[in-house]
RNA sequence: GGGCGAUUAGCUCAGUUGGUUUAGAGCACCUCGUUUACACCGAGGGGGUCGGGGGUUCGAGUCCCUCAUCGCCCA
């Protein structure tokens, strides 16, 4: 063999994933006698790109599912995407106009032929982008909303909904998109500060020469005023009561109507109503049933009712109002104002409030069980605070609005045959549509031509919560669903929390009866250096695959890993996947070195029959046993970043650090196959533990060491189980007692600046008898690790003179060095160890001196201190002893 | 305006039910080192009193109150 110095890791991780493929690993089937493990992807948008965001989550579902799947579950991860309807309609849209087609000129059918055209050559681009992170996704199984079989699903689901009454069509008031010309759901809704005006407007009153004055930052909408609201307790006011105003510049009559909702400390007390364009005058309006004008076209420009400025922009409105009312002298003075707007998540223009019929979902029912199961930790939330966020939605949750002025996407299941609010039926296609019309209306004669579906689509939410069950064709078949549902873990952002997790939670119950998911695991959002999110807007994300081709998908994988506690935001920088490309080449270069140590023609064979004898060997498998059993804690916990770190140390600190500079062999000499095969066994242990966090190198290292069947890829190999009778702390106790030795040599070396080379003398004096013996049979370890002259160890050595010396754990330890010391370095040494050791039993003495400490805390602590302070005391001594020399 | 969560070394974060260190890790930093796996490395080292204040307790980073700052969610 010969490896090369640097781990290169893009052709080896094509290599791998292409293996993985054919050999079917990642595919999934219904099997009876393993228990399933599953996982959904939350679906990305068809045509989007993969970003940072979707790099960490789909990296944490991996680590998931290929640990699951090592562990011997049925592991299955569905992939798929979503139709994400207004956003790849407004890309489809661009993508006409730039070919100089208006939407508005092609019919429905033309325009979802463009539609799916663009799906079919964008679409799916991001799936393929998550081989390359190396996603073991069973990729037969890839799902698509709008799929014949998931779509039929989404329409069943509003039709049965519909028949329990729990949709509804009704007129509300609206978050309107003008860029998209759709209705929005609150969810879709970003309110954001901006720097305001707030303008402050007289209206005349009727038959009077005096005026009252309102103050708006919307001044466009005065086109649409129909009142002008005053709280009855207002003193100021008390003489306008039953009077009337003119609304300027249009010069209408409008009424002023008496309501405690208006608050007398804001603005003047005076607030001026225009029902068909907020949210909190629609609902006056309906109180005072004042009449409702509509000033404003679906695209936000002023509509024929607005009388004036017909056809002009909202925003150039805005602009032009505030110049005729001061003309007119109807603007009393502009204020700076800042206030919250309402925002599109998807286009972000500034959304209206406007008047309209959609179709909604009853929320409040439906949400119970929703809401029970989360905080009853039926299913769980990891990390648990987002339960606090969960709840408060789900307390106050409202009314879904379910319909988007779009034609990519679900068309509402609804069939009209007259005018009147209720002339409509619901169902699934024309046939029945016409059968239920005229068994409503008792017309026999209705004809197909008489019917008119619904032009509009159902929001994308409306058919992605019902993803972990329709994936497994949960509506129609049983084999499939009943067997992989409920799945076991969601990863996803919070920012979806409502939008998606709550809504298949809510899904779940209603159609499963049962949770969709045991658990949740948030993830944070990647940031920018400066802590703003990466989007694509802000140009401020890396490209993911160029990421890929410079640290390697494991070093990518590694870094956003190790960076990322559950449900916490990860501040990216392009050095945290350098550490991860370094960690990969260490584990090459550790891999390496046993490689150059193997001798041809030598038939290697790794074990984990480890050399009794040898307390380096018994010592790294009780550090590997107890890292297994930290790891499937963190594991159960959730804390992949925890039990990364776990692995990364056991790896790194020791077994590079430590166990291989021990296996070393003499200078000279070659490398026992006995004891290569004990490192090979341990390699491969540490190449299972790592495997789901870097599957590749891990592959690669595990396909090295051995030739391997189809039947024994790592990808499929078994999980390592805790085993409590090679966990022998009393090894790794001792072991550290040489590793704490080791560095004091190596401190003493540094301080006086000798060389690595340098022999020295050292002696031990041991508290007792058994630690001499223990110290005695394994001082191969000092001679490995370090270049020495000679040993003594004893409880009764003598303390020579001209030495340096330490205390470790209690024991002395004496370096001589006549003529290398550095009396002043070595005085100081040991004062600034006294002076740690004083400040650290002044402590200790406190308490001790504290009757009300010893009276009062447990004996097991009172006890504690007085070891503290017998072995601080101890070493004391010791310590001013050795400074004798140096007085 | 209401609710939630944070505030620990230069940076990013650990710190389980208050009592093993005058608080740990990684990165960064400083010093030394080309010892035949790795300079994408090794060895050693400096650095925080845990946002401010108050309280409970024998004892608080760890509980309570309050102030400040930041973030998120909802109006």
């Amino acid at each position: 063999m010969d490896l090369p110095k640097i781990y290169q890791p893009a052709i080896i991780e094509d290599k791998w994933y292409a293996y993985w493929m054919e050999q079917g690993y990642f595919h999934s089937e219904v099997d009876h006698s393993k228990e399933p493990y599953t996982i959904v992807i939350p679906p990305p948008n068809v045509t989007g790109v993969l970003h940072m965001g979707h790099m960490l989550n789909n990296t944490i579902q991996d680590v998931l599912i290929r640990r699951a799947r090592m562990q011997g579950y049925n592991a299955c991860w569905v992939p798929g995407t979503d139709h994400a309807s207004i956003a790849t309609e407004a890309k489809v849209v661009r993508k006409l106009r730039e070919e100089g087609i208006k939407k508005g000129d092609l019919s429905r059918d033309e325009f979802m032929e463009h539609a799916w055209e663009w799906t079919h050559k964008h679409g799916g681009i991001i799936l393929e982008q998550l081989k390359k992170l190396g996603a073991s996704c069973d990729w037969n199984r890839t799902s698509f909303t709008m799929d014949e079989k998931y779509s039929e699903s989404v329409i069943d689901t509003f039709i049965d909904l519909f028949n329990k009454g729990k949709i509804y069509r009704g007129a509300r008031m609206i978050n309107w998109d003008p860029s998209a010309k759709t209705a929005l759901s609150d969810e879709e809704v970003i309110h954001k500060e901006v720097n305001s005006k707030l303008y402050h407007v007289r209206y005349q009153i009727v038959d009077s020469s005096d005026f009252v004055t309102i103050a708006t930052t919307r001044p466009e909408t005065i086109l649409g005023d129909t009142a002008v609201c005053i709280n009855p307790n207002d003193e100021r006011y008390t003489h306008l009561h039953g009077k009337r105003v003119i609304v300027p510049l249009v010069n209408r009559e409008v009424p002023i109507i008496l309501d405690d909702y208006v608050d007398m400390e804001f603005g003047t007390g005076c607030l001026k109503v225009t029902p068909a364009h907020d949210v909190n005058d629609y609902e006056l309006g309906e109180r005072h049933n004042l009449e409702t004008i509509n000033m404003m076209n679906a695209d936000g420009t002023v509509s024929e009712e607005g009388e004036l400025y017909v056809g002009m922009d909202r925003f150039d409105v805005r602009k032009q109002i505030a110049k005729d009312l001061e003309t007119a002298g109807n603007l009393v003075s502009i204020e700076d104002y800042k206030n919250k707007v309402g925002y599109s998540e998807r286009t972000d223009v500034v959304i209206e409030p406007r008047l309209s019929l959609q179709w909604w979902v009853s929320m409040k029912e439906l949400a119970q069980p929703a809401l029970e199961n989360v905080m009853n930790d039926n299913i769980q939330f990891h990390p648990p605070k987002f339960k606090n966020t969960y709840r408060h939605w789900m307390e106050n949750v409202k009314d879904w609005c379910i319909s988007r002025q779009l034609w990519w996407g679900h068309r509402i299941p609804a069939f009209y045959y007259g005018d009147g609010p209720d002339d409509f039926v619901v169902a699934k296609d024309e046939e029945d549509a016409l059968e239920l019309a005229r068994e409503k209306t008792g017309d026999q004669e209705m004809a197909f031509s008489d019917l008119r579906q619904d032009e509009d689509v159902l929001d994308t939410w409306f058919s992605s919560w019902l993803w972990p069950i329709s994936v497994f064709d949960g509506f129609y078949s049983k084999e499939e669903v009943d067997y992989y549902y409920p799945t076991k873990d969601l990863v996803t952002a919070p920012e979806i929390m409502f939008f998606w997790v709550a809504r298949m939670i809510i899904a779940g119950y209603e159609y499963r009866n049962e949770l969709p998911f045991e658990n949740v695991y948030y993830t944070g959002i990647v940031r920018d250096k400066l802590g703003r999110k990466m989007s694509k807007s802000l140009g401020n994300s890396p490209d993911p695959l160029d990421l890929i081709s410079t640290y390697g998908a494991d070093g990518v994988r590694m870094g956003m890993l190790f960076s990322t506690p559950a449900g916490n935001d990860l501040p990216f920088d392009s050095s945290i996947c350098e550490q991860g490309k370094k960690f990969s080449n260490k584990i090459w270069n550790a891999f390496r070195f046993l490689t150059l140590n193997m001798k041809d023609g030598v038939d290697y064979t790794p074990t984990l029959e480890i050399d009794e004898e040898n307390l380096a060997d018994r010592w790294m498998m009780t550090r590997i046993q107890q890292t297994i059993q930290a790891v499937d804690e963190d594991f159960a916990a959730y804390k992949l970043n925890d039990a990364l770190k776990r692995v990364y140390s056991l790896i790194w600190d020791d077994f590079c650090d430590w166990y291989i500079e021990l296996a070393k062999p003499e200078y000279g000499k070659d490398f026992d196959p006995q004891k290569m095969n004990v490192a090979l066994g341990f390699f491969e242990v540490l190449m299972k533990l790592l495997h789901p966090f870097m599957p590749f190198i891990s592959e690669e290292i595990w396909q090295y060491i051995q030739e391997r069947s189809t039947e024994e890829s790592l990808c499929i190999s078994e999980w390592p189980t805790y085993n409590v009778e090679a966990d022998q702390n009393a090894d790794a106790q001792t072991f550290s007692l040489f590793q704490q030795v080791v560095s004091s040599i190596r401190n003493i070396r540094a301080e006086m600046q000798l060389s690595p080379k340098e022999e020295l003398e050292i002696l031990i004096k041991t508290k007792s008898k058994e630690v001499a013996e223990s110290l005695t049979a394994n001082q191969w370890i000092l001679e490995q690790l370090q270049s020495l002259s000679s040993i003594t160890i004893g409880t009764d050595v003598e303390k020579p003179k001209a030495c340096s010396s330490a205390i470790v754990d209690g024991h002395e330890l004496y370096v001589p060095l006549a003529g290398l010391i550095d009396v002043d370095k070595e005085r100081e040494r040991i004062e600034s160890e006294i002076k740690r050791i004083e400040g650290w039993l002044k402590g200790v003495n406190g308490k001790l001196n504290n009757a009300n400490f010893v009276n009062n805390a447990p004996d097991a602590v009172v006890e504690n201190e007085r070891n503290k302070k017998r072995d601080g005391e101890a070493n004391l001594a010791k310590l001013r002893e050795q400074l004798k020399d140096f007085e």
